[in-house]
DNA sequence: TTGACATTTAAACGATCGTTTAATACGAAC
DNA sequence: GTTCGTATTAAACGATCGTTTAAATGTCAA
C-alpha cells in the first residue's frame, strides 16, 4: 500500500518532499498532530493534496518523518554543542557542567523561530505522547541523562548517593527545558523591554540556580 | 442558537450534566481536545450524543466549561492549602514558602489519578494555547506568581532585585510543575520499587533544590 | 388529568477529514 | 521518437466530524 518513501538516492531537487517536512513542522509545532489537516498543510507546501501520501504513505508518517529527519538530527546538534564545549572548557567542574548546557539548550546553533519549534513538538509529545516519543526518549533523552548523569559523578563529592545524582540531573534538565518553553511567557512578565540580553540574563540565572540547587554554588553566598 | 446552560436553579440532579463533564475531562486530559470526539464523550457519559449541545452549546464550550466548572475550583483548593498551611506554619521563612508550596502541588488534598488529569489539562494549553489559557493564567497563575514573589520578597535579603526574585519564583513554580508531570516518567528512570515513600522523596528533593536554587539552603552544605 | 417545561432520543444535516484512483506531465536512456 | 519510472494533478471515495432538528419522554405544578 504505502509506497516506499524517497526511493530517490540519485538525488535530484526533491523540494515537494522537503517543502512539506517544512511547514507539517511548523503547524504541527504551533497547533498539535490533529489540529493540522493535510489540506492545510499542502497547501502551505504549495503542492497537490495526494503529494503527502505519494511521499509518505500517510499523515502519520509524515509525522514520525518530521521527527526522524528533522528534530532528531537538530537533538543531535544540540547535544553534540553541548559535549564540544565542555570538552573546551578545560577541567571538569559543576559549573562547566551546567553552563555547557544551557547555553546548548538556550544558544545553541539555531535561531530563536527554529528552537521554539524544536521545543514545542517535544513539549506536545510530553503532554500526548505518540510513537514519536519512543524514537525521542530512545536516541536522544536516555543518552542525554545519562550523559549528564556520568558528568555529575565526575563532578560532585563522593557522599552523594545515585538516586539523589539522578534527582539533581532531572532538575537541571527541567530548568533548561521549561525557561526554553515559557520564556516568551516570562518576558511578558517581567514585561522586560530589554529583549537584547534577556536571553543571557536567562542563562545567568539558570546556572546559579542549578548550581546551588546541587550544593555546587559559589560559596560567596554563604556566611 | 446556543440554549443557555444550565438554567435549572431548582436543584434537580443533573447527572447527565456532571457524567459529561467527567468523562470531558479525563478524555481530553488524556487525548487533547482535538483527539477527542464529542460522541467519544458522550459514548463514556453513556447519554445521547446532542446532550452535549443541549447542555453546552457545542464542543468548544464543554471544553471551556470543564476549566470553569472543575479545573479552576481544584487550582484554588490547591491554592488555599498552601496559603493555610504556610500561615500554620508560624513565622515565615524560605523554608516554609517553598515547602508548603511543594506539599501543597504534589500532595494536596486530591487522588494521584485527579492530580494527573490536573496537571495533563493544563499542560495541553500550555503547549496549546486556547481560550483556556487566558482563564487559568488571570484567575490562577497571576495571583500565584503574585502572592509567591510578595512571599518571597519578605522572606529574602533585601539585597536581592526584584527582576532576581521574579526569576527565583518563576524557577520553583517551574519544579512544582515539572516533577508533577514528569513523575511517573522519574520514576521509570528510577526504576524505583519503592513507590511508596517516592512522593516524600520527590518533595524532599524539590525543596532542598530550589532552597539551595534561591541561595536560602541549609548553611551546612557549606564548609 | 392536563398543560408547560426540561430532558432525552433517533435521525439526519452539510462539512471536512484522510486516503485512493486514474490520468497526465516530465525527464533521462535507449 | 519511443519507452519507462518518477512526480504531479484533479477528482472522487467512504468515514467521521460537530451540529441541528423534530419527535418522544419525563416531571411536576395547577
Amino acid at each position: 500500500m504505502i509506497k516506499k518513501a524517497k526511493n530517490n538516492p540519485n538525488h535530484k531537487n526533491d523540494l515537494t518532499r522537503e517543502r512539506i517536512l517544512d511547514e507539517a513542522e511548523t503547524l504541527f509545532a504551533n497547533n498539535g498532530y490533529h489540529a493540522v489537516s493535510v489540506r492545510e498543510i499542502t497547501r502551505a507546501a504549495k503542492c497537490n493534496l495526494a503529494a503527502v501520501n505519494y511521499h509518505f504513505g500517510n499523515k502519520q508518517n509524515l509525522y514520525l518523518e518530521v521527527f526522524r529527519s528533522r528534530w532528531l538530527p537538530r537533538a543531535s546538534r544540540v547535544h553534540r554543542n553541548f559535549r564540544k564545549s565542555l570538552k573546551n572548557n578545560g577541567h571538569l567542574s559543576p559549573n562547566a557542567v551546567v553552563q555547557s548546557l544551557a547555553r546548548a539548550f538556550l544558544e545553541g546553533p539555531m535561531s530563536d523561530d527554529e528552537r521554539m519549534r524544536h521545543h514545542k513538538l517535544i513539549f506536545g509529545e510530553f503532554a500526548q505522547p505518540t510513537e514519536a516519543f519512543e524514537l525521542v526518549a530512545d536516541q536522544v533523552l536516555k543518552p542525554l541523562f545519562t550523559n549528564l548523569m556520568t558528568d555529575l559523578k565526575a563532578v560532585m563529592p563522593d557522599t552523594t548517593g545515585d538516586k539523589q545524582m539522578a534527582l539533581n540531573a532531572f532538575s537541571i534538565l527541567a530548568m533548561v527545558l521549561y525557561f526554553n518553553l515559557a520564556r516568551p511567557l516570562i518576558a511578558r512578565f517581567l514585561d522586560g523591554n530589554d529583549e537584547v540580553d534577556f536571553k543571557d540574563r536567562l542563562v545567568e540565572h539558570i546556572v546559579e540556580f542549578s548550581l546551588n540547587g546541587i550544593g555546587a554554588g559559589r560559596q560567596e553566598v554563604c556566611k
